[in-house]
DNA sequence: TAGATTGTTAATCGATTAACAATC
DNA sequence: TAGATTGTTAATCGATTAACAATC
């Protein structure tokens, strides 16, 4: 801890290549020192810090942290411990100072401008959704292509034909793009997007994207964590054991 | 693999409890002695399937899935032999067969009842999306606490006050429950939820749920997933180093 | 039979948790 | 100083990948 080495900037450690040689497949895996199960507890410790803080409290032990949120002290110090150094042994976190050193951790201290593809329920619950402007997440542009939809509005936004979205992107500089689009349409979006300078992806359609490694895809996918919810679900919809009959 | 023992049934190996002592706050480690991660890639494995069937192809190898789908042929094997024998040496994996039988230890080979609650417009994207009725999983009732919301249609389901909620589901017997409401309301949702028979969770909201250990909770975050994408993008909006202002 | 491919075991890899010297 | 708590190293745990005997 102390000895304060060089200081180096995470992300250039060294590109890691584990067996990735021809694998074109997975996406951008390349200079990730950083475990991504790390990276996406951030998020919720951002979440946990902001509940404290208006709790009124301003300085936190990662042990007082673990059994307030339920995160666990040794995982959060050792997350932390990727990007520097936080705390003050003996005294603990600063609350407000962490917090938005994580914040600028994620890039999320600066304005971040996303397109969507796709204006139907889902495009226009996200386009509604105030939670992403409040983390500073803007929606710039919508597009579909169905005629019908197209000019129509959803929110704030217009929704346009998706043939514009090079020329459209090429003045808002939008690198996030999210998919909300069915199955059979989410690959061609994919490649526009990435066409249009996209350069990370949040696919909610149901299907394995196929794109070059500097581009990053996360997926979410309702169905699946249903799956794995109805997994769990003994078989018997009443108490009887699976070979009997309901009643 | 042939020597065929007693056939364990999988979820009944034996109670695990690794280190699970009086952790109420982690849910439902219980029986779990397939990973997660297997069981998330069970519906990825459905879907690639669905696809190789529709291509016409009846049989496949896993090496040909591995080249097809991005699947690790090892992966797939391993994750199969945690349900027991699915292919046959030489030959490989009857498409339909095993499509069923994954469906089958899925429990989605029957219908699967869900309450929701939250009838804004994450709500409705919900209920409008046909993707859960392809799979099984049926919406069969809408609650919000909202009186301009409740009485009115949302698609197919009338919105119901939140404290019929038991009532209406010892009637259903649903045992999944959608979380869909703000934040600050999640929280007292889900112990309804509990109270009225669910027993497994899809939690929109961005907060970690306290529940007893034997309900099972899965997290879906939109400003989660977006908060990786954006560590993944360096600083400069446009082309220049951090250090740099833009031009 | 010879070739192909499975299910499973062993080896590797990575992530989580525990322990502790450093230090406030 | 004595007590508390950090950041980090080491130990544990679990998941992925590779290798191969079994077998179609």
């Amino acid at each position: 801890m102390r000895d304060r080495r060089p200081c180096l900037p995470v992300g250039i450690i060294g590109i890691v290549s584990r067996g990735m040689d021809a694998n074109e497949i997975r996406p951008a895996i390349s200079a990730n020192r950083v475990p991504t199960p790390t990276l996406e507890r951030l998020a919720t410790y951002l979440k946990c810090l902001h509940d404290v803080a208006q709790a009124g409290v301003t300085t936190i032990s990662s042990a007082a942290l673990q059994e307030m949120a339920g995160i666990n002290a040794s995982q959060f110090r050792k997350d932390l411990s990727y990007f520097g150094e936080f705390g003050r042994p003996g005294v603990g976190y600063h609350v407000a100072d962490l917090h938005d050193r994580i914040t600028a951790i994620l890039h999320m201290d600066v304005d971040q401008r996303m397109v969507l593809v796709g204006a139907g329920n889902l495009g226009a619950a996200l386009a509604g959704y105030p939670g992403l402007t409040e983390e500073r997440l803007h929606l710039v542009a919508a597009f579909d292509n169905d005629p019908a939809k197209i000019g129509r509005k959803l929110w704030h936004l217009e929704v346009r034909p998706i043939e514009s979205m090079g020329e459209v992107n090429a003045a808002l500089g939008a690198r996030i793009g999210i998919i909300a689009v069915p199955r059979s349409a989410a690959q061609a979006v994919a490649g526009t997007m990435i066409a249009a300078g996209i350069l990370a992806i949040l696919n909610f359609a149901p299907i394995i994207l196929r794109v070059p490694p500097a581009v990053l895809v996360r997926n979410v996918s309702v169905t699946q964590e249903l799956s794995v919810l109805c997994y769990h679900l003994e078989a018997a919809p009443t108490d009887d054991p699976p070979p009997h009959g309901g009643a």
